[in-house]
DNA sequence: CCAGTGCGCTGCGCGGAATGCAGCACGGTG
DNA sequence: CACCGTGCTGCATTCCGCGCAGCGCACTGG
């Protein structure tokens, strides 16, 4: 959109820390953009970029400016694709953030079931830590974000929430495979393989054992939960997922185990935006579907 | 703003209705305005006015256009007071629509009472009805309302609301002013000022009435709750209002009772903006102030 | 200590985009 | 039928934004 290519240009120079590499990636002299950016400062009526001695950094007034400005592309996205509806077929794109769990099974088969009935959509999946996940809706770089135990940043907005309790994986030979009442104490008997401690199921674990006498003490940490999933089979160690990431595993050889509550808590599974954001037509209509979806997988809050 | 002007120039024309005309109001020639439309439609894909032998309108597709750029426009206002905040000394400008009842005490107070505080902040005030009221939020022409009775409008945002209950108002000598127990039916032995069916007040009485052997029969009915208050000077009348627009009324020979909720059932004043906008700081500041204020005013929902 | 480097910024001359002017075709009006 | 007001377009002009070259500055590293 010609219109907001100052705007643009703005939010490259803050990408890029230095007007001449900004000039750079855009194919442009740096005079031209300095004057552009000079020119939109004066018309502003304040700075918004301090001037460093090894190129600029945006001020604070900047930093709002920058966030107006994605704000602004992610609305005339949003417009593009209502617009694209009125003339009959439906177009657009859906961005979704996600946390490994999701990979497996859950997302595909919502997507394509999704795909099925609006071919003119398409995707953008990106698997991100809850963190990392959060921050790219604050980016307007994803539409919607389905995290495990989210950070809850203030501008989260939560559209839906499904419990999901901790599962002991292991392989379907495994002698607590059988074993009536599997208790959280009974799998650290064994070698233990942990997901890294930026995710949503290490972090419950690490809560549970918080005042335990035996601490955790992973053989394998790692930061890939496919990972995990295949490594009990090579070694009789147990690993530590949510269900919705095993829907299909037992076909492969493996064995899952609910831990009872009282010795991990169940954690959530939650489907978010950014928070007051109008999203396009599609991903607001996908995001429905993940909804129905997610609350026939489990009725319960 | 520069980078808006073809945005701005669209909303003129929509005004408008005329090409030739909005250029007239912009200081451009037609041919020139003419030009940056067709670009424009170019640009985003799709036309957004129908050509009609009188001039233009806008297609459903130019409607969800300007209502992108108004928001457009909104937001960056926000963000241009959120940087003055930043400097120290809040400057802004807030734009409120309120019912009648507001203006002769409790709107001026409250505001007198902000600026002191911030006398970098300048007002806006409309008085409409309560259909135009939500409507000027849609249009972002207006920050907040502060209306009685709305009509719930889907994006219409509440954020706080009082009970008021519907007050008879008469002259101080008027018979009814000192009789215990004021019902309804002893007003309407009265001849009868009625304000006009759009207002909420009005609204209450006739629902309240639906069902009645004795109709409301208004010897006059009229916009004006100021004309109301004086006319029962003139004649042994009896008119209705609520309570927050009779706030020293009394010293000029009025008298008000409350008429029970069993006959007429307390209608509600509410504070409100466009849902999922945020709003300006002058703004936001300036309806805090004034949740604080009703709450004190009517500790109750 | 002093070239070297990368930075933001500016004077200058040019090219292209946006403007204004005049005029076209069209349709409704009286 | 003439007449108006509309959207639209060809053409000359103007002016805005661009690239080029170069300045001063701050930091860096030999």
């Amino acid at each position: 959109m010609r219109h907001l290519l100052t705007l643009e240009l703005i939010e490259q120079v803050a990408k890029a820390g230095s007007i001449r590499q900004a000039a750079e990636n855009m194919n442009i002299t740096s005079s031209a953009l300095n004057r552009r950016i000079q020119a939109f400062e004066e018309e502003l009526g304040t700075p918004i970029f301090e001037r460093l001695p090894r190129g600029v950094r945006l001020n604070p007034a900047g930093e709002l400016l920058v966030q107006h400005i994605r704000a602004q592309r992610a609305d005339l996205a949003r417009v593009r694709s209502q617009i694209a509806d009125l003339s009959g077929v439906r177009r657009g794109h859906v961005s979704i953030v996600c946390s490994q769990a999701l990979t497996p099974f859950f997302l595909p088969a919502q997507i394509a079931a999704y795909r099925a009935r609006h071919p003119g959509v398409d995707f953008t999946v990106r698997v991100r830590d809850r963190a990392a996940a959060e921050r790219e809706l604050s980016n307007f770089s994803a539409d919607l974000a389905l995290v495990f135990e989210p950070v809850y940043m203030a501008d989260f907005e939560i559209l839906h929430s499904v419990r999901q309790p901790v599962y002991a994986v292991m392989s379907a030979e495994h002698p607590l495979a059988a074993k009536p009442d599997l208790r959280l104490r009974d799998c650290l008997d064994w070698p233990h393989v942990l997901p890294a401690p930026q995710y949503g199921v290490r972090y419950l674990l690490d809560n549970a054992l918080r005042n335990a006498s035996r601490p955790l003490d992973p053989v394998v940490e790692c930061d890939s939960f496919e990972f995990m999933r295949h490594y009990v089979l090579y070694e009789a160690a147990i690993s530590f997922q949510i269900s919705i990431g095993l829907i299909g595993a037992h076909a492969r050889g493996l064995a899952f185990r609910p831990l009872p509550e009282r010795d991990v808590p169940a954690g959530h599974l939650m489907l978010g935006q950014l928070r007051n954001r109008t999203l396009p037509v599609a991903s607001a209509k996908f995001a429905q579907l993940l909804v129905e979806e997610l609350d026939k997988l489990a009725p319960n809050a």
